[in-house]
DNA sequence: ACTATGTCCTGCGAGC
DNA sequence: TGCTCGCAGGACATAG
């Protein structure tokens, strides 16, 4: 499901909601499958932790604690959505939803809810967590041209690295790539200068609008109020197979590259 | 070191 | 109505 923006959306309406809540108890599911971490040490690192904030690195959820009594702790839980991952703050009496692989009940008396139908998403803790690549709102334009330059994959699967780029999902770089006009295949390192310029710009401006809008609610997308976002109005190619191109009227096409459905229009993008 | 492919899961809609 | 198939926002392991 989530890609940045989802995921910026989804950890700023938690920040709004549970930043200074206390975690009082953990349950864990019995599946062990989307654990990184072993579950008594989940749930030993989050027992009695306040939650001092919750921020956004690469596609995770930072969950920053510090004990109780307000001292800083270097444990962070990180949460990992997969596909199909969400997060839901909800009063205790709501039946819970199938799929609910851990359940945190806070010292306001509400709970957190992680589900997760897939199981694709991970839970871990871990000090001081590092997403692996960089983040595409903040690289310079010299490092996102060092990124590429030298890389003989697809320009999509590229984006898709997140040990390159950090956040990047199929959505996102299927929009961006559209609107610097270059095709999903061309290979990365026969990108001029020019072209890269225009696809950082392009990975900007797409991401900054879609945060804006909430993130792209696509089949069951909601952010931790249970709020839609409306971005997916504004695609211009992904899920547009066989649909005129919103600037030229050819039809929009879909190909697969590394296992991904990848959307394009055949006149417009070079 | 880089690149391509298969696999992990459940659920939904299309087509028969 | 009920089945089978293909597909889905992601990331790893493995093989070449």
């Amino acid at each position: 499901m989530p890609e940045l923006p989802e995921v910026e959306t989804i950890a700023r309406s938690l920040a709004k909601r549970i930043s200074g809540d206390v975690i009082e108890s953990v349950w864990l599911g019995s599946k062990p499958e989307p654990l990184k971490s072993p579950a008594a040490e989940i749930a030993a690192t989050l027992q009695a932790k306040r939650i001092s904030t919750v921020r956004r690195a690469g596609k995770h959820i930072v969950f920053d604690l510090e004990s109780a009594r307000g001292v800083s702790s270097p444990a962070q839980w990180i949460v990992h959505l997969g596909m199909t991952g969400s997060l839901l703050v909800c009063g205790p009496g709501v039946e819970p939803a199938t799929h609910t692989h851990a359940v945190l009940q806070l010292a306001s008396g509400r709970e957190l809810r992680f589900v997760d139908p897939r199981r694709f998403g991970r839970l871990s803790v871990i000090e001081n967590f590092k997403a692996p690549g960089s983040e595409p709102l903040q690289i310079a334009f010299d490092g996102f041209l060092a990124l590429f330059r030298k890389r003989k994959t697809p320009i999509k699967s590229a984006l898709l690295n997140q040990s390159l780029l950090s956040g990047v999902g199929n959505i996102y770089a299927d929009e961006a790539l559209f609107r610097a006009r270059i095709r999903p295949r061309r290979r990365a390192s026969s990108l001029a200068r020019d072209e890269l310029r225009r696809l950082h710009n392009a990975l900007k401006r797409v991401l900054r609008e879609a945060i804006r809008l909430g993130g792209s609610s696509v089949s069951d997308y909601v952010d931790a109020d249970g709020a839609e976002g409306f971005f997916q109005l504004k695609h211009r190619v992904y899920g547009r197979e066989e649909k005129p191109c919103l600037v030229c009227k050819t039809a929009i096409k879909r190909i697969v590259i590394a296992g991904r459905s990848s959307h394009y229009c055949p006149r417009c993008q070079k």
